[in-house]
RNA sequence: GGACGCUUAGCUCAGCUGGUUCAGAGCGCCGCCCUUACAAGGCGGAGGUCGUAGGUUCGAACCCUACAGCGUCCA
């Protein structure tokens, strides 16, 4: 036995810290995180959700890039070119806040600066600041092919956006328009229907006196919520079979304070059970309104600025005033003047800008939209059809709901950082000549129709879902040939295979990408056939990341545990761990910090099986390595463990393919905790500490590491480095290789038997018996016990013969006896397992009231089975009706609990007899 | 108001197609142990009429209906 010179042994805690960052810099200066166009190998890509290059990471962060990491782990260690490919999002909005926000520390605004300058300083911004999170990213140990890494506002992806808003124009799906908008007061400029989250308020409901015109006295009260846009009221409408106000449509009522009069006019849409029955209608400030506007030709009076103070068009006092302080100014004076006629609470959903949080203002503005109708349609057909599947699949239906209402979409914003909208307008010394809009690729040097050289370009840009929705082919360069220079990157990666992502951007986003898969991917896939147009095959929708009392995980409230502050007490393989396993299928997850110690524990736990194997591989050596698993000189044990490793392979491939991360966890956790360290090591170690051959402790040193070597990769997707240390500890590897980049065994279905389990089942029965009757009896383990047990049918003496060593092991018993039944030693604990009787004698042990009280539950416990299946199998209907296997398997549950039973019962008989409570030593 | 989801041990969750000792795991709690990989550990134990009320079925944590509570989305 070679006995000299022996490494030191690594610790015994794990820390994460030196180990983490070691190998992330690894592999990332290796390169084995970069995909190519491999033909011998199927591609398996994910394009990342691309976080702000405003954002940090925060827990929802964590949760999603490490199922895309474990995702792309597996695949790229299962036989697949994986490709894992990140980017940033310019976020309009949110950038644009930021930069203003550090404008204002010196006392300017942007339009101090003029936009080319504040661009520029968006841009300077960005380098110096910008994308913290993909640097977070790999702190937590992200695989992303950082080569490929992309940016919205990159010279490629801002080709992709023109392409697709001129093919769009040309196509007749984008228009413009004046229509009713959400505006923001406060960022100045519109946004999107789904960028607008509604909430439910406490407010009041006003009921306002309008005079009727000409008649003295007579008044019309409207109920209304907003008595500040009473200034651009433009009629007063009721239900046309109101009964109540047949008399007065067609009369004019004035507008109070104003004096301005305005028709009463009937239009269905009016909801005679709300307020009066009488409402107010202001066209340019209500999307109702505005439709009811439209059908009855009502003037459109706009009343506010851009940050929604009445303008000019509102009698003089009220200018300027902002919305909310002309509200408290009117309702005083129509008060004074005896036309408030009540005031009643009143609950009331208020939209709010999503970035900031300002109350929306509906805002009559010219803006460029996307017809959607002709764009759905494909896009719901292929998720109908199953060529993209959700999960779990109830997103489906939100999905079906919102794709057949869907209305069309805003896509300019009255911002300056962003992709500037592709349109030129023909002017003369500033004022439109032409008329029709230039909508071009590349900047037009004269006007197409007149030839005139003054032109000036649409001040808006675009909504960033506008390049976002491009990204799972922009991040390959389209419209031009990729990297690649002909296009192969892109018939290689694309379609994505599976996106990842939280379900509140199922609209913004992941539908927008369908669309926009369906009808450019035609221009580089060449096909039409939709399967090979889709961005991505499975969508996979993450839960909702809350606290631990099950609130959301907000900055404003402070609840969210900063991640990096985590992985540095926790290390990112035990917060990547214990993330997964708090996932479960679409649920929110309440997270707690504490909870992280699962993973912490399970990688401190793997830490020190490794320490063990290694201590005994120093102490034996390697039996030649023939194949991947070692079989010489095979016991049940190793029959076992090869059985339980092959099913949780077996098992850890379905989880994975049906998005049950959770599971996985579980799966692999039971495994090497329970299976490996608690059964399996603790019975291969009598025969490394006995007197077995050299040979034969070597071979099972050698299958130790087999199998352990296996379960390390299947959990190198979850926890990457601590596997990644130990893999490269536990052998001697080729100079570059890694653990990420070797294969995951397939399951093999020859090795799992069922068999072995069972037999192994009785083994660990027999000792849990004794461990129990140790625990109970508080006999501690240096107290010596013995054990004497019947041998019958399905477990002969011969069998129990091979396996006492590991009985008497792992029991801690000194002696084991088969004995004949019906014998029983006196003053003992009495177990049954599988039909076998276990005797512990206990003379001078232990307390024999305490023995009987125990025997006294069990027999309890196995006479309730007995009864409750003696009930079942009474009743003729279950005898009758349920399939023959299951009543013939509750007949031999039946026979087995019975048999249980009598030997219970007498011993319990026997001890009763054997007196009173002698051998309590203490 | 509509749609969807959730409700199982003190806490966080498993429990797939109704029947195998189906009532489980981790944490927490109690007891015994620093046994030569691991006290971030080992062994054992206590603890739940599976939200409520009905129904279907020979049989329900599981299927159906209603209700309650919580949550999300939509109007």
């Amino acid at each position: 036995m070679p006995d000299t010179e022996q490494p030191p042994l690594p610790p015994k805690t794990y820390s994460p810290r030196d180990v983490e960052s070691k190998w992330y810099a690894i592999w990332e200066r290796s390169g084995f995180f970069h995909a190519v166009v491999n033909p011998a190998l199927p591609p398996y890509t994910i394009v990342i959700p691309p976080p702000n290059v405003t954002g940090v990471l925060h827990m929802g962060h964590i949760l999603n890039n490490t199922l895309q990491d474990v995702l792309i782990r597996y695949k790229r260690m299962t036989g697949f070119e994986a490709c894992w490919i990140p980017g940033m999002d310019h976020a309009g909005i949110a950038t644009q806040h930021v930069v203003e926000r550090s404008l204002q520390s010196e006392g300017k605004t942007r339009h101090d600066l003029g936009r080319e300058k504040f661009i520029g300083r968006v841009w300077e911004w960005k380098q110096q600041y910008g994308g913290g999170i993909v640097r977070q990213l790999r702190t937590l140990g992200a695989s992303c092919d950082w080569e490929r890494e992309k940016f919205t506002m990159d010279e490629t992806l801002s080709n992709a956006v023109r392409e697709v808003f001129v093919s769009l124009y040309e196509d007749g799906l984008i228009y413009r328009g004046k229509y009713i908008i959400n505006w923001c007061p406060r960022d100045h400029t519109a946004i999107s229907d789904d960028e607008v989250t509604y909430s439910e308020q406490q407010g009041k409901l006003y009921y306002i006196r309008y005079p009727l015109s000409g008649k003295k006295g007579g008044f019309l009260t409207v109920a209304t919520t907003r008595p500040e846009t009473m200034f651009g009221d433009t009629a007063m409408a009721v239900h046309p079979l109101d009964t109540r106000f047949a008399q007065i449509v067609g009369q004019t009522a004035v507008i109070p304070l104003a004096g301005r009069e305005i028709p009463v006019i009937a239009d269905e849409s009016v909801d005679p059970a709300f307020g009066t029955g009488i409402v107010k209608v202001t066209p340019a400030h209500d999307p109702n309104d505005y439709l009811i506007g439209q059908r009855h030709s009502l003037e459109q009076i706009n009343i506010f600025d851009i940050s929604a103070r009445l303008n000019d068009n509102v009698p003089g006092p009220y200018r300027g005033m902002d919305r909310y302080d002309a509200r408290e100014r009117i309702l005083l004076d129509l008060a004074k003047a005896g036309l408030l006629a009540k005031t009643a609470d009143h609950a009331n959903r208020v939209g709010r800008c999503y970035r900031c949080d300002t109350v929306i203002e509906p805002y009559l503005s010219d803006q460029w939209f996307v017809r959607m109708k002709p764009l759905a349609g494909p896009a719901l057909d292929v998720v109908r059809d199953g060529t993209i599947r959700f999960y779990p699949d109830r997103w489906t239906k939100v999905y079906e709901h919102w794709m057949t209402n869907i209305r069309d979409w805003c896509i300019s914003r009255q911002l300056w950082w962003g992709h500037r909208i592709p349109v030129w307008y023909c002017t003369v010394k500033g004022t439109d000549r032409c008329g029709e809009p230039i909508v071009s690729r590349t900047a037009p040097q004269a006007c197409p129709r007149c030839g005139g050289a003054d032109l000036r370009q649409d001040e808006d840009v675009l909504d960033t879902w506008f390049s976002s929705w491009l990204w799972p082919f922009s991040v390959h360069d389209w419209p031009a040939q990729d990297r690649t220079g002909k296009g192969e990157d892109l018939r290689y990666f694309y379609p994505t295979d599976t996106l990842v992502t939280a379900p509140d951007i199922i609209f913004f986003w992941v539908a927008r990408m369908i669309m926009a898969g369906l009808k450019f991917g035609p221009t580089f896939t060449g096909s039409a056939e939709a399967a090979k147009n889709v961005p991505f095959r499975d969508v996979y929708f993450t839960s909702m990341v809350r606290d631990a009392r099950g609130r959301k995980m907000s900055k404003s409230l402070g609840n969210s545990p900063e991640p990096l502050e985590l992985i540095a007490e926790y290390g990112a393989d035990a917060v990547r761990f214990t993330m997964l396993a708090l996932a479960p299928v679409g649920q929110d997850i309440i997270y707690a910090k504490e909870k992280n110690e699962l993973g912490r524990n399970l990688a401190n736990k793997i830490w020190n099986a490794g320490r063990f194997l290694m201590m005994n591989r120093d102490q034996t050596g390697e039996a030649p390595r023939t194949k991947e698993f070692n079989t010489d000189h095979a016991d049940l044990a190793d029959r076992w463990i090869l059985s339980r490793l092959h099913s949780t392979l077996r098992d850890v491939k379905e989880s994975i393919s049906l998005f049950e991360f959770n599971r996985i966890t579980r799966q692999i956790y039971d495994f090497l905790w329970h299976d490996y360290c608690d059964w399996y090591v603790e019975m291969i170690k009598s025969r490394l500490y006995g007197t077995e051959p050299l040979a034969v402790k070597q071979a099972v040193v050698t299958r130790g590491l087999d199998v352990y070597d296996a379960a390390l990769r299947l959990l190198h997707p979850v926890m990457p480095f601590v596997t990644e240390e130990l893999w490269q500890s536990i052998r001697p590897r080729t100079a570059g290789a890694t653990i990420m980049r070797e294969r995951i065994p397939e399951p093999d279905g020859a090795s799992i038997d069922t068999a072995v389990e069972r037999q192994m089942a009785y083994v660990q029965g027999v000792i849990e018996a004794v461990r129990t009757i140790r625990g109970e009896m508080s006999i501690p383990p240096s107290r010596e016990i013995s054990l004497l047990m019947t041998a019958g049918g399905a477990h002969p003496g011969e069998e129990i013969r091979k396996y006492e060593g590991y009985m008497m092991r792992l029991a801690k018993v000194t002696s084991l006896s088969i004995i004949e039944p019906g014998l029983r030693p006196p003053l003992s604990a009495t177990a049954v397992v599988e039909g076998e009787e276990l005797f512990v004698p206990l003379e001078g042990v232990i307390d024999l009231d305490l023995e009987r009280t125990r025997l006294q539950r069990e027999i309890d416990r196995v006479s309730d089975m007995v009864k409750g299946i003696g009930a079942k199998l009474a009743n003729p209907d279950f005898t009758g009706k349920a399939p023959p296997e299951v009543v013939l398997r509750e007949r031999e549950k039946q026979a087995a609990f019975e048999a249980s039973l009598a030997k219970l019962t007498r011993s319990l008989g026997q001890l009763s007899s054997e007196g009173g409570n002698s051998g309590k030593g203490r």
